[in-house]
DNA sequence: GTTCCTCATGTGATTATATAACATTTCGCC
DNA sequence: GGCGAAATGTTATATAATCACATGAGGAAC
């Protein structure tokens, strides 16, 4: 692989919704948000799964498991796999992150107080990811799904392209 | 990994599109396309090439790359994997096979004939898959991107949940 | 407060998926 | 036949994910 989801170093561009942003405040949010939320039902957002957010938080793009691990090893925390993919998958079953099939990669979830049927923009020049709602049920697939008796219980929607910033700089 | 997409021997239950069907005609009818196809767009459908689709269409559901392997070592191809892995980029860059990112696995197309924005409707229990189509200009997410100027190159769409056949099981 | 139980984490090993890099062969074409 | 491009063979390695079991932290019951 070239350049996958663990560099965490390289292409710094825009980072999410295609938009700039206050980029602490939304860190900031995010994890006051997923405290709130973890306290209200009773989840327990721990260190290690708090702190995994917070790296997503601050990527603010798809970030592969392994990188997560490096950052985990900066902080001091335990740098074995499993480390990282319990914390991704306690936070993808909460809803506060997202896993990019296309990529094998995480993000942190971008709305994650309503609930969600998640649909993501990839761009493949940048890797900027931009999440929108969709819904399943309405669309050719809702109809096919209806059409069969299948039962859809949860639905993986990606589309891969070309961000606005990186088609204007692709035009100059 | 208990049981993922490389047991072939596994979960024989019913296989496509949740509906019986004359299984030797479409891995038949499946090859003859795809030969006609390849002649008629001067594409080289070569022996592993088209013993991969083969494979495939036989199996007639999501199958990983290092089963496809296995497979071909049966049948006296060399068995390393980036010999299957090219074989399955020929496929799924024309079209005659679907990578299924949710599984990391692998399908024989459907519709081998007609241009295809593939969606996949994947059952959790028996591991079947159907492809149905799908719109990406409409709905949610082709909103969202023209709201935001993010050009769709290719997308993603696949339903996880619980294909007729088995709910009906599920329900005796 | 301590016992018990459950959930979470630490850790080492292993399995699964995918690609890099380069040599060799095959094929279409001239 | 000879040439160039495409396809395949082969070795090694990168990347992603899970298993299995030991240890530790926290809350509930008593």
């Amino acid at each position: 692989m070239t350049s996958g989801p663990n560099d965490l170093s390289q292409k710094s561009g825009p980072p999410l919704g295609f938009a700039r942003h206050d980029h602490a405040h939304c860190v900031e949010s995010g994890l006051s948000a997923a405290d709130a939320r973890c306290a209200s039902e009773g989840l327990r957002l721990t260190a290690v799964r708090r702190k995994v957010l917070e790296i997503l938080l601050q990527e603010h793009r798809a970030v592969g498991a392994y990188a997560i691990l490096d950052r985990l090893r900066e902080d001091g925390f335990s740098s074995q796999p499993p480390v990282a993919y319990r914390a991704l998958d306690f936070l993808v079953a909460n809803g506060l992150a997202h896993k990019i099939e296309r990529l094998n990669a995480f993000i942190a979830c971008a709305h994650p107080d309503e609930a969600h049927a998640p649909a993501f923009m990839i761009c493949r020049l940048c890797d900027a990811v931009a999440e929108a709602q969709s819904s399943p049920a309405r669309g050719a697939l809702g109809e096919a799904a209806r059409a069969t008796g299948f039962v859809i219980e949860r639905t993986v929607v990606e589309a891969e392209g070309v961000c606005p910033a990186c088609t204007e700089k692709a035009a100059s």
